[in-house]
DNA sequence: GCATTTATGTGCACTATGCACATATTGTCA
DNA sequence: TGACAATATGTGCATAGTGCACATAAATGC
């Protein structure tokens, strides 16, 4: 029974994927991890290529050209960072405005399968869903790699434990 | 609210979606669209290179270079199809391993996220995704991309509505 | 102060893929 | 029946995204 509905997640986890990715794919212009470090470097925490590097998953020279093709596309700016080594990553206004278009495009790719389901099994399946997410009991590395394509504008109340408040 | 489900749901994709790709990747040395194309050819339908095309969403020659890697590392055979141009695609024993060896190694992936959950959750999670995969209703070849890596083991009585019986 | 660590950047290569083109087989229709 | 379109595959070339090995600059720790 658990194998059924694991296949069917990974059914539903492959579908809900590539429509994300085809909506991706049309708004910027670059595959891969591209999509995903336009939404966390919007965070607008400033992160440096080694802390975007470890978000996406990819390694230290990939990192530096994906950053070189938003740089060269205006997208983004390398600022100075505490460090004199270190550089901070900030969206321009126009990767701004790409980033609003790739989060609204990521809701409006999955809104459909949300929106087969009634009310009750609307209000089921996000509870579900908080409660697998809060199950991975990420740590804060994991936790940001797993919210790197979220939605901050949607996910005001986010179900993972955040680690990281608790260092404050 | 559908919203925020549409986010959660994206988050648990994106998750469920990674953690698929680095089992596959563990198991075949080719990323992409390889490892879904193992399993489509171990269906056993003998599938064309173009209908494999249309089922993994790739262009023609991209179609035929991935073959031609599976090929070269014995896990596909070009058999000879209906016409003399036509090409059926089969699995070799190691290919089939090897597929055994994806499918496995996919539903473990996913279990966790379904082992997170209560007896009473899981059956509804399984009903919901249902539910959504059925909402897409789609055609022939939609349903076959978007069934390109589920497991034929498991998924006994997919739920999505299978149009080419009809044509019986 | 000098070795180690941290952070970034570069040369080179490789994988996966697409476009334009070529070829072979099949179907169609006058 | 013969020409022309449609189908199916394969190839030359190019590109995007990425990793490995290496180089360099800045900070840190005895």
């Amino acid at each position: 029974m658990i194998d059924q509905t694991a296949n069917l997640l990974g059914a539903v986890a492959l579908a809900v994927s590539d429509r994300i990715h085809e909506t991706a794919r049309e708004i910027v212009s670059h595959s891969g991890e591209t999509p995903a470090a336009l939404v966390v470097i919007g965070y607008g925490t400033g992160p440096s290529n080694d802390q975007l590097r470890r978000t996406l998953g990819l390694s230290h020279p990939g990192t530096v050209r994906l950053v070189d093709r938003l740089v060269k596309d205006g997208l983004v700016e390398r600022q100075k960072g505490q460090d004199r080594r270190a550089v901070a990553l900030h969206l321009t206004p126009q990767g701004s405005a790409l980033r609003e278009q790739l989060l609204s495009g990521r809701i409006a790719a999955v809104r459909p399968f949300v929106d087969a389901l009634g009310d009750d099994e609307q209000t089921a399946l996000r509870d579900t869903l908080a409660a697998m997410l809060m199950a991975l009991n990420p740590n804060d590395e994991e936790r940001q790699s797993l919210c790197r394509m979220c939605d901050n504008r949607v996910c005001t109340n986010c179900p993972i434990p955040a680690h990281f408040h608790e260092a404050d």
